[in-house]
DNA sequence: ATGTTGTAATGAACCGGTTAGTTAAGATTA
DNA sequence: TAATCTTAACTAACCGGTTCATTACAACAT
């Protein structure tokens, strides 16, 4: 009769070692406070340790140290599928790779599913979770409050938060947009247009990517007619704002733009994001427009998909990786700070770090056609 | 000065409510045995934890009930934001499903950062997870085998193991090919051909989704010649394998059904994947060749990016999100049958189950050109 | 009055670690 | 030789729950 193979416990290393809880324990942990272990004590521990296939179980680690060496992510955007989560999915390379290097691990809570919110606040605060990463959350959603009151800590990736206390690794979003007009510019186009976001409430970095355009245009010293930008506004004109009209953005925008005369049409687009970029590009090869003969376009965030669509995409990189490992190392060094002085937690001052875009030039760019200039 | 706010435990009820631990426990869930609590002392335990915001210690629960509700996901292949990632995420989406409902937790081992096999296993192994979901691991692979020593409950999503008591989802996928092929042949296409997987050991399905194309075609009464079949061998010959082949599998694929003279060129391809029929299109759009007016293509999987290509891209679609789901209902529930009666897990016998693959029509087929018949 | 049954609550052991406090023995110093 | 310091080990309390065995007490039957 095979006996239910469980795993060892540090009971079984001192039996085998012949010592005491105290001395295997200190011996795996390779501390020692005020009490040393001897060399031959130490290697027979880990001797035993290693043959036994020894691995401290992390529930009681946890409940002794209060500490759950855990980072939680919460996700309350569209699914693990969904189109935007090449955005997250850049943010949990990073999240991952800092915590397994300092084992800790990623608690992932994704609103995708039929999961409330309600619910990953539930699982965060059964868990004891560490530290809490929130992924692209808008300031001011009202379950913010409730989750800063439970004392954990939290950083945000993407969005700074009025709230005192809450650190925030964001983007630069008017640098991105800077960069997008300063390289259709460089290539000569003089009509460049902007297709944004068309979310129902419209999200703080559609907002800052649209005044960027704007600024921008108007510092490089180009003209900048209101047909040119478009957006939400725009969009509901076209469809009624029920027609979920925020999938179809890139299409609007771009059957938009393919609707006013050819000599006040722009020579360029650059979009709010890739997903926008890549709708507009189905449009434009449904016209047999070609790019970037006819048209330049261009996107931001650069996501995975820009590499696989025709023409490969130009866009503007949105270092989420570096921001998500950035994030990361905050939160566990807070958690770690914690756990040494828990009293002194709001010693911590919120940190806000500021990440810079960079280009990345592929084939949707060029110069403007020499007939429409 | 602000007192650190430490979530309540289980005693500050019992003081509140002037009870021991026992019956507050027994109440909060919901649990008699053979003991009963009256209705009174359950209203006021309720009453209580409500009002303190109570949560039950995870981390305690686990040690306490020798269970951690949670769930492992192996995924060895590419990164979060990988282009086979969307994959993962079908199943992730599955999988987060059931376990939320049912209060598992998902603990996530993505390999695609510099996580090694070993990492996973300790973590793993440390959690005392409750089950492991195997996501597309090749049989055979071997660090397979102490996890089964390990004693977990495990199921595979995508391929079946010969190991014993290893239970499996599987994906129809000769069904998948001759559903695409029949779809094809319905047009009126008699020359297709097939871009296969240049992965370098060629994985398990890849050679059952060719072997499916050739049987298909020959059952459909349709003629194969062999430079219609792309796969790992040409790819080698046009380019060393040193060169990174995988990632390029389609647009070699393509340039080669190019290569062919126009009369003995397929006028339709059936892809491995949806990545590969993405590449192909890139190609595609390269010559100025028409989908589907010249060349109709269709991928597997159904991946999300078929919506977001021009043209959009017909797929067959593999239900990844109920095969997680599937899985992860089996995992819980022999996990929840080990912990009534340890000693007998191996009466779980190994289920298998395949799951049914459907018909994605886009715009990337259509009838054969007149001329090329 | 005694024994039986059933209900409602309690006590205490246990899960598997961590860690402060303590002890025992050997080395160093006065 | 006694007093003190180190070093290396041990003891036991604790983390926050779960659960079995036990007790207290009222209701019922004999």
């Amino acid at each position: 009769m095979l006996q239910e193979r469980s795993q060892p416990t540090l009971l079984d290393i001192c039996r085998a070692a012949g010592c005491s809880k105290a001395v295997a324990s200190t011996v795996i942990n390779q501390a020692r406070g005020n009490t040393a272990v001897s060399a031959q004590m130490r290697a027979r521990v880990l001797q035993v340790a290693a043959d036994l296939g020894y691995r401290p179980n992390f529930a009681s680690q946890s409940l002794a140290r209060k500490s759950t060496r855990t980072i939680g992510v919460y996700i309350p955007s569209g699914p693990w599928t969904g189109p935007g989560f090449q955005y997250e999915g850049m943010v949990l390379r990073g999240v991952e790779e800092v915590c397994r290097a300092q084992q800790y691990d990623v608690l992932i809570l994704n609103m995708g599913g039929a999961v409330g919110p309600q619910a990953c606040q539930n699982a965060l605060a059964q868990r004891r979770v560490d530290g809490v990463l929130l992924l692209h959350v808008e300031p001011g959603s009202p379950w913010i409050r409730p989750l800063i009151q439970s004392g954990a800590c939290i950083v945000a990736v993407d969005y700074a938060h009025p709230e005192p206390g809450l650190s925030a690794m964001v983007f630069d979003n008017a640098a991105a947009i800077r960069l997008a007009v300063e390289h259709l510019a460089a290539l000569g186009h003089r009509r460049i247009g902007f297709l944004g976001s068309c979310t129902d409430p419209p999200s703080q970095d559609a907002a800052l990517r649209q005044e960027a355009f704007v600024t921008c245009l108007r510092q490089a010293g180009l003209s900048l007619r209101p047909q040119w930008v478009h957006d939400y506004t725009n969009a509901c004109r076209a469809v009624g704002r029920e027609e979920g009209v925020s999938m179809l953005e890139g299409t609007f925008g771009a059957r938009h733009m393919l609707g006013l005369p050819p000599q006040e049409r722009p020579t360029a687009l650059i979009c709010h994001g890739d997903l926008v970029a890549v709708h507009a590009l189905q449009v434009f090869h449904e016209h047999r427009l070609e790019l970037p003969r006819q048209m330049s376009l261009i996107g931001v965030d650069d996501a995975e998909m820009c590499r696989h669509v025709y023409p490969t995409l130009t866009s503007v990189r949105h270092p989420l990786d570096d921001m998500g490992r950035r994030a990361t190392q905050i939160l566990i060094r807070k958690a770690e700070a914690r756990r040494v002085r828990p009293a002194t937690s709001r010693l911590a001052p919120a940190v806000q770090e500021t990440f810079a875009p960079t280009l990345v030039c592929r084939q949707s760019t060029g110069p403007p056609p020499a007939t429409g200039n």
